[in-house]
DNA sequence: CTGTACTTTCAATTATTTGTGAAAGTTATT
DNA sequence: AATAACTTTCACAAATAATTGAAAGTACAG
């Protein structure tokens, strides 16, 4: 396979990755084109490789900077922006639960907590008890979740390393 | 709150967390709609109750079927099928993870391993080695990832809430 | 202050994903 | 073998999400 092929192949998997996953496509392709970038890139470039248009590529870059999953570089005496990638999975994957967590599991969270407070008139006392019931079950499993993807966003890259290490091998 | 009107808003919670994680909304409400109730429940009866058309409603009942999450019960002596949420959420949880461990892992890690056999001619010698570090990086990353996937799919319930359980108190 | 070299925004457009419902298919019953 | 009761399929419609590109904004250099 040719080298421009194999990046290209990369950066299509690893977009069609992101939108089963809930994110933009190209959001993903930039991603990973600076993955496979070792110097940082301007915006131009990044519109270049990937034949986008200008504003998306501003918007796939911001929001990915939102993520934590890049970084502005400034080159001294130039104006231009300048993108670099965090190149260690492992930080890439707990940056992304980080994000998650808040975005999706914070407003289901709430959504729950909110759900449970029912007026007893309303329904079949039996009925309303086991919607509680459930409803309390995933605020359980929910929290557990909020629990594990909090220690991972603030525990240092070893920590999450070795306990996979630890789960793997038992 | 009402009864009816917390329902709902359960149903509508988890319709949106399921669109920001790549499953169809209206596949996440039927599965919310089976989470919360109790006794098996008919296609019919879940067009009604989401205000749905039957094409739909069978597709997301199949889907669901097919991701693990709910299963037909067949009542003796009737046509009509009935349909059954599995409640544990740990279960829940782990048959999700198998199942997009199987359609969207797999895909990728075959895509990596593909990727790494470029023609040497055709790129930069030292361009092309920081390529498939990088891609080895990912695989070993993806592969680990599967590892913990697989055990998930094939533990018993009390091993993940154990695991995790040690995991939170640390 | 003005021109230049960029970045950002956003309304309009385009693409993608979902949902519909009528028609075809299936299976049990008479 | 005809009917009835239900399930499945699929071409099209509707809804949603992503993308464009031109205009507006910003900041720096001279």
């Amino acid at each position: 396979m040719e080298f421009n092929e194999a990046k290209e192949q990369f950066i299509n998997s690893w977009g069609s990755l992101g939108s089963s996953w809930g994110v933009s496509r190209t959001m993903a392709q930039v991603h990973a084109l600076l993955l496979i970038t070792h110097d940082p890139i301007s915006a131009e470039d990044v519109m270049e490789a990937l034949n986008i248009s200008r504003g998306n590529a501003n918007m796939s870059l911001r929001a990915l900077i939102d993520w934590g999953l890049i970084e502005k570089k400034v080159k001294l005496g130039e104006r231009r922006e300048y993108f670099l990638a965090e190149k260690d999975l492992w930080k890439v994957a707990m940056r992304i639960a980080k994000e998650r967590r808040k975005r999706e599991l914070e407003p289901i969270m709430s959504a729950l907590s909110q759900v449970k407070d029912i007026d007893p008139e309303t329904g079949d006392k039996k009925e309303i008890a086991q919607f509680k019931g459930q409803m309390e079950e995933i605020e359980d499993f929910a929290g557990r979740v909020d629990g594990l993807l909090n220690k991972l966003a603030t525990a240092d890259e070893n920590w999450f390393t070795s306990l996979l290490a630890r789960v793997l091998i038992k």
